[in-house]
DNA sequence: GCTTGTTGATTGACGCGTCAACTATTAAAG
DNA sequence: CTTTAATAGTTGACGCGTCAATCAACAAGC
């Protein structure tokens, strides 16, 4: 067995980094979403939702566009079915499939909750960088996250 | 009521790179982690306890270090004190207060499976970027941390 | 030396996410 | 055609994390 890659000094600052933001940000972000009954992957449903035509995708995708398993989807897309706040109808193509459309209900409901979520990312995430510092970020991010979408397998474990 | 802080684009690049790694590459280090009886949380500890000196903390300052509740760190330590991983002794300076010590079999299972978990890292963070993009990545995730490390309250939201 | 407040840690209930198992439909192989 | 495999989605059990409530020990005010 051959020597492990060990983090280097970067590395190391980048990941304790990252730990923090996912284990103290990340949760207190939940918390003023919860106070208005969401959690988040509820707002990102809507959001996805939201920037997709005629405000309606087909379950795999957004699952998939939201960075969720399909039973995950599955389990917390009933509350917002029953509350109105998504539709969910069957797909005339194919019939396995289902479309799922964000409601007027659910666009009022995330237009409401969308300015308190910002402010809390703002907050909590880019406020102490500098502009310079947050198109790194940026670049740093979404370079990882492509990455990461060519392996969509990690999001339905079942499949591998 | 004042206008919302949206997200710039640099912004929304970032928080939306930020959410595909805390959904996908985080639970796929969980799992490999999972597949040797650890999880994350339970990886945090070792290795904080590991660098700390005497391999010993009170338990409230390894819960901040560890980036988690209390309540969190009680419910998880239980399973490795049971092992026999971690030890729990009473503070004599303050009767209120306990100290964790990691022992000889905690230390061994850190060292069995950190080399796994390290891969993992360096696989599904660290291998797309460049050496300035990781420098410019631990350079924006150290200053959000330092800046929430600054709110310890976010931690345990009993308190206020 | 009481009272009040704060700090350190624990507990149990509850809700969420993961996983494996399952049904149904479509596609591919032979 | 028939068989087999792959795709789309659902379900329920189980384990984890959050929260509020709790207890014990220390600290401060007077």
């Amino acid at each position: 067995m051959t020597e492990p890659r060990w983090l280097d000094e970067n590395q190391q600052e980048a990941w304790h980094g990252l730990r923090a933001v996912i284990f103290r940000a990340f949760p207190e972000i939940e918390r003023t979403l919860k106070a208005h009954d969401l959690l988040v992957v509820h707002y990102h449903i809507f959001a996805v939702l939201s920037d997709a035509p005629d405000q309606t995708l087909r379950l795999s995708e957004l699952a998939d566009t939201a960075n969720m398993s399909q039973s995950r989807l599955t389990h917390r897309l009933r509350v917002l079915v029953e509350r109105g706040e998504v539709d969910i109808r069957e797909d005339p193509d194919d019939r396995r499939a289902k479309n799922a459309t964000l409601t007027a209900a659910g666009r009022e409901r995330l237009e409401r909750v969308a300015p308190l979520h910002v402010e809390d990312v703002q907050q909590l995430i880019f406020d102490p960088l500098t502009p310079e510092q947050t198109e790194a970020f940026a670049d740093a991010m979404s370079t990882i996250a492509d990455h990461l979408c060519q392996h969509p397998e990690f999001l339905n474990p079942q499949s591998y």
